[in-house]
DNA sequence: AAATAAAATTAGGTGAGACTAATTTTATTT
DNA sequence: AAATAAAATTAGTCTCACCTAATTTTATTT
């Protein structure tokens, strides 16, 4: 069996090697969780014996075909939860990701599965990171912005890649949402200001900033 | 803060003193537990401290009121899960106890009540219990089986008594799930068989033991 | 009331997962 | 290449939540 800790060791490995193809450290983990040095030694130690991870000086810790597959699973259970928060319960984009951590954590061999039936089987998480399939597969993370669209293009929001609370205000304040359609009217040469129609509704004027902070599917 | 074992504890005094109003000693809590005695001796203490419990060697082990509000929030959360795992994932009556033991656990300060929403704020879990309400007042345990019901009475399923598999097989068998109606056609005098109709179908016979086994609402 | 049985408690120990402080190894400067 | 800085590791400690074994207290029999 798997403890809590040690998924969540999983967890930021998974992350440090996905974010870049850079050689994963003891230091480097120590930072990414908040620990000390020492106690990812000790961790890296277990994780070895129960052949999660390799760790090698020179190489690094990397992950074990079975550490992988453990750390997906956790990914998927991760983002699956983000879903049903934001959608069915109605918490925000900045709430989620808390309580997601706990809920992931739930070992049940069936349970993430439910819920991804349950919701409709999504492609994306609410921060448009891609929830990994019940095989292990899944797709690119999500990279298209409203800044991409060309001019008189329709399009509709799938997630934000910003995740403060002004811009969730902001979106709030303009009426957008997942699903919200947005038409791009103009982009203005100038600044790379955006002209955009949300809804069908009256034009509005956004900055370049704001068009690269939303996700969204052509 | 409240750690996920204190929780325990304080569920299981809960419910030895809803149970029965009999003194609750250190060994019936550790039999409840299946923990040691001296485990137990360690946690009053530790419960003690923080203003959860009393104890008196006379009066045995007494929630506070704080004690008594923690506690009830356990439960108000086990059950809500207990019916989101039932109605929501499809889970079988008798799958849902372990996995709701775990998500109780996930500490939000609104993820109870967003929850109770998105389920149409249920008086009972699918085991028929009473699910406390945010303010911590709840109903009785629901008691009132198809074997109460007049002939000629029309009532509708909200949860089982009894949660063994052979029960539940029999359940399914007969097309009987949580909502489905149920008419009382014949009360057998001989040996108090009833013969009913499901869902306005064909006429059924069901032993006393079945009836008894129903929790319906009139 | 004394003997016995049961329950409660204390004392000391274990493993998980964190820590600090000290030391060793590796990498980077000068 | 030697000096220095940074990273990795070891050694020992701490808390939590459990344990066993021994002891004390309380209850029940005879």
């Amino acid at each position: 069996m798997i403890t809590l800790s040690e998924e969540n060791y999983l967890k930021c490995i998974y992350r440090l090697w996905q974010d870049k193809g850079q050689k994963i450290t003891p230091t480097a983990i120590a930072e990414s969780l908040g620990n000390n040095p020492a106690s990812v030694v000790d961790m890296i130690r277990k994780l070895t014996d129960k052949q999660l991870i390799n760790y090698d000086k020179k190489k690094g810790v990397e992950l074990t075909a079975q550490g992988q597959k453990d750390a997906t699973m956790i990914v998927r259970r991760h983002r699956l939860w983000e879903v049903f928060l934001l959608e069915k319960l109605d918490y925000h984009w900045d709430e989620i990701h808390d309580i997601a951590e706990e809920l992931e954590h739930i070992k049940d061999a069936t349970l993430a599965d439910r819920l991804d039936k349950f919701l409709g089987f999504p492609e994306y998480d609410p921060h448009g990171d891609p929830i990994p399939k019940a095989n292990g597969k899944m797709a690119k993370r999500y990279s298209t912005t409203l800044a991409d669209v060309k001019t008189g293009g329709q399009c509709r929001v799938v997630a934000v890649k910003d995740t403060t609370s002004q811009f969730l205000q902001y979106l709030q304040k303009l009426g957008i949402n997942i699903g919200t359609k947005i038409q791009l009217i103009e982009k203005i040469s100038f600044d790379n200001s955006l002209v955009i129609s949300i809804d069908g509704a009256e034009h509005k004027t956004v900055s370049q900033k704001f068009g690269e902070s939303l996700l969204i599917d052509m």
